[in-house]
DNA sequence: TCTGGGGTCCTAGGACCC
DNA sequence: TCTGGGGTCCTAGGACCC
């Protein structure tokens, strides 16, 4: 029989990759609870272990209630640098297996294994079992990998067997599946979109694929087509090697503060280290943004955003601190507020620096800081309020060290 | 028990222009 | 008193992903 040239696509899935890392390093976490979260009282978990998965702990639980439901529950605050290294190893051992290597998160990848003339699921489920044999030896970690004729079904694959998953999705067996299968286990149909269709009488990925597309098309727009195809089993979107894939349009970040406020000069603190956090992020691209979205969220949980367009795109931290400031000045919260967070997109990575000598002075100065930041570390010096004075009024700023 | 932080894409409504 | 229509840009908000 000639095999039909068709495209086969893996996905592959560290499992609880966090957790496993953290139970890989330190012996005596195997075969208990554990969850990763981070520093803080106000934070949430998020890698929890097979072990604490099995007592119902889950990503995006406040460790407070993972601690209810687990009481034997060991908490490990994350460590992002372990995490970076071995994501680097994994993904650089997977360009083994194909060129065509996309790096989707932290802990996933497509690989395109359509590399034969006459590629078949028999040989990539070899593949798979090599690959799988290759990330426990160089990391001791375990994935789960699903194959299909796309990614969207291979996503789907890596997801139904876990942990330490091998799942095939030939061409022939995809309808069968989909038939039965709710909607909601595809990626990219969350909550809403789920709860949406379950009015329109649509559960199963089988009923959706059946739904007229006209009809999905008036209730959801764009995404009305792309649910028709999901439906299917359908997905054409290419695996986006590294080197091809797009650059950042844009750059955020953002903070929940220790406590909810509606200080001025408390709240204009935090948003000088956003600020300078974004801007060392647009330089080190050398890039420089033309729109600022603050994004607030206050103790209610209910959010707001503004966003300015900048006729002078901006990448020193003190433009995007002013900027930042005004808006909320102008916004004038009306609760206190929760968290804070600075973004800014409108990318352009071309832009000069204005030729102005005391501009160039000025980003002579964030480049010296930058420089000693990037040598001794994040925030070895950093702007901050020059003593005494009001951080939401602060015409000057002082430079200050802080790190000992 | 108390709910993070980093992104991308889409949509609706209003402003504005011709 | 009644007031088009198309296109584009901007803004705010929401859904989704890890």
């Amino acid at each position: 029989m000639i095999a039909k040239k068709t495209s086969i696509i893996a996905h592959i899935d560290m499992n609880a990759f966090f957790a496993s890392v953290e139970q890989r390093n330190n012996p005596s976490l195997r075969g208990r609870p554990v969850a990763v979260c981070g520093t803080g009282k106000r934070t949430i978990i998020s890698a929890a272990s097979y072990e604490a998965k099995a007592y119902g702990v889950k990503t995006g639980m406040p460790p407070g209630q993972a601690l209810k439901i687990c009481p034997g529950l060991i908490l490990v605050t994350g460590s992002g640098r372990k995490y970076i290294d071995t994501s680097a190893k994994i993904m650089a051992l997977f360009k083994n297996f194909s060129p065509t290597v996309e790096v989707a998160s932290i802990d996933e990848a497509f690989l395109d294994l359509t590399t034969s003339a006459a590629p078949s699921f028999h040989e990539a489920k070899k593949t798979a079992r090599c690959i799988k044999e290759a990330v426990l030896y160089e990391t001791g970690l375990t994935c789960s990998v699903g194959i299909a004729c796309n990614k969207l079904l291979a996503k789907l694959g890596s997801d139904l067997q876990k942990p330490d998953g091998l799942v095939i999705i030939t061409p022939e067996e995809s309808a069968a599946l989909l038939e039965t299968l709710p909607v909601g286990k595809l990626c990219g149909i969350g909550p809403s979109t789920t709860a949406v269709l379950r009015l329109m009488g649509i559960r199963t990925c089988g009923q959706l694929g059946k739904y007229p597309l006209y009809l999905l098309r008036r209730r959801f727009g764009a995404l009305g087509e792309k649910l028709h195809l999901m439906g299917l089993g359908l997905d054409y979107s290419p695996v986006i090697p590294l080197e091809r894939s797009p650059k950042a349009k844009s750059f955020g970040h953002s903070v929940t503060l220790s406590r909810d406020t509606s200080d001025i000069g408390l709240l204009s603190g935090y948003l000088l280290q956003l600020s300078q956090a974004v801007g060392r992020r647009l330089r080190a691209d050398a890039a420089c943004g033309s729109v600022l979205t603050l994004m607030v969220r206050y103790t209610d949980f209910s959010i707001t955003s503004r966003q300015k367009k900048l006729y002078t795109p901006v990448s020193h931290s003190l433009d995007i601190f002013n900027i930042a400031r005004d808006i909320l000045l102008n916004l004038k919260p009306h609760l206190p507020v929760r968290l804070l967070g600075v973004t800014l997109s409108g990318i352009n990575r071309t832009e000069q620096l204005s030729l102005f000598s005391m501009e160039n002075k000025r980003y002579a100065v964030q480049q010296v800081m930058d420089d000693i930041n990037n040598r001794y570390g994040d925030k070895t010096v950093r702007w901050g309020a020059a003593a005494g004075s009001t951080p939401c009024r602060i015409p000057v700023l002082s430079l200050c060290t802080v790190k000992q």
